[in-house]
DNA sequence: TACATTTGCTAACGCTGTTAAATTATTTCA
DNA sequence: TGAAATAATTTAACAGCGTTAGCAAATGTA
């Protein structure tokens, strides 16, 4: 039966249209004015319909948040594809994470709770540890091997991502700083932890 | 007419009542629960009479942040008194800054817009600025005269705000690493950035 | 054509922030 | 003291929210 599949097809749109619709309103309107009815009125339907593709408003963000994973990932694969060396790599590949938070920064919002209120986070599925994991293995490739234990790779990891997360924050919530600052508290950041992995402290 | 003054003094005592019970029924059930008619039964009048007080909801999470910038205001100030070295002092500042953070978890979550989706932190009123002005200055005050430059000084004091801001963002959204890492990282990134600040880059 | 199933809508519930009107309590003044 | 004016509070309502139940229309199946 071919129509199972047209059904199914058609079914998969809608859902495609959900998602598209409640990212549309985010971007035109912000998060605050994401609701069922209006993401309803956009898709030509009535809002009960959505509870027939999403078990409600929370499980739509969850999925924005899986596909906002899916695609920093992406980015990320990218950035390290573009260059040899491990160092160069893991810039590069920060650098990736900091032009997403950007590019996509609604996404960003929701995957990071930046200016979202609700979406608990605690359904962890396993798309959002892939990009974590990528910086993690990154790190660890160029801490010096007689330093690398999981606790020094822990400490390196987290102080990037703080830098470049808190960084983000600032920017998406106060915009205060000028592109040239946040330029150079990067590349600085970045550099100095780069410096401080690879160099041993005696 | 002492009178008046009675009546004053009972509205200042309901006006505060309201910014207490708010930030009560936060820390209970946090900031999604908090509503105008929670804070009326709270208080044991109707949600109307709070207009009487505050102009809307937003007012009421707006001064709960200028209150929040005055508690950290004076802790910072504290941590300063404590040492006379500036290095110290500075360490110290950042250090109340983080423990601020955690103390006075829901002020600094409607302060930083960490998990709270309202409050457009338009009005910059005058109280938010002085926490970061002091360390504005303190930072100036260590780096060597020869590159105290406004820009040279915005891009650390960012650096610093970033590393630490992130820190606290990713303890209070995803509750991850361990204390001993938080300690680690915290540490290692303020002496950083110091080494960074103090040593001449030629 | 008759039945079964899916599809979508309407109406409703309880909640939200907010406002206008009505009510109650208090003060003022003759 | 009693009436009028003022202030303090409450009730009722509006428009919107997420969500659910029940009904109507369209579709598929026999």
């Amino acid at each position: 039966m071919g129509s199972k599949d047209r059904i199914q097809r058609l079914k998969d749109e809608t859902r495609c249209k959900i998602l598209d619709a409640s990212l549309a309103i985010v971007k035109e309107e912000g998060w605050a004015a994401l609701s069922m009815r209006k993401i309803a009125d956009k898709i030509e339907y009535t809002a009960p319909i959505i509870y027939e593709y999403f078990s409600n408003k929370d499980a739509i963000l969850t999925e924005l948040t899986r596909i906002g994973y899916l695609k920093l990932a992406e980015q990320m694969k990218e950035a390290e594809r573009k260059h040899a060396d491990p160092i160069e790599q893991l810039k590069s590949m920060w650098l990736a994470y900091w032009n997403f938070a950007f590019e996509e920064k609604e996404l960003y919002q929701v995957m990071y709770g930046v200016e979202v209120n609700c979406c608990v986070m605690e359904n962890a599925c396993p798309d959002m540890q892939v990009p974590s994991n990528m910086l993690w293995d990154k790190i660890a490739e160029i801490i010096p091997e007689d330093m690398r234990t999981d606790e020094y790779i822990d400490i390196k990891y987290y102080t990037f991502w703080s830098v470049v997360h808190g960084l983000i924050s600032i920017n998406m919530t106060n915009r205060l700083s000028t592109d040239e600052i946040n330029r150079q508290v990067l590349s600085d950041a970045l550099n100095g932890i780069v410096a401080s992995m690879t160099v041993r402290t005696t």
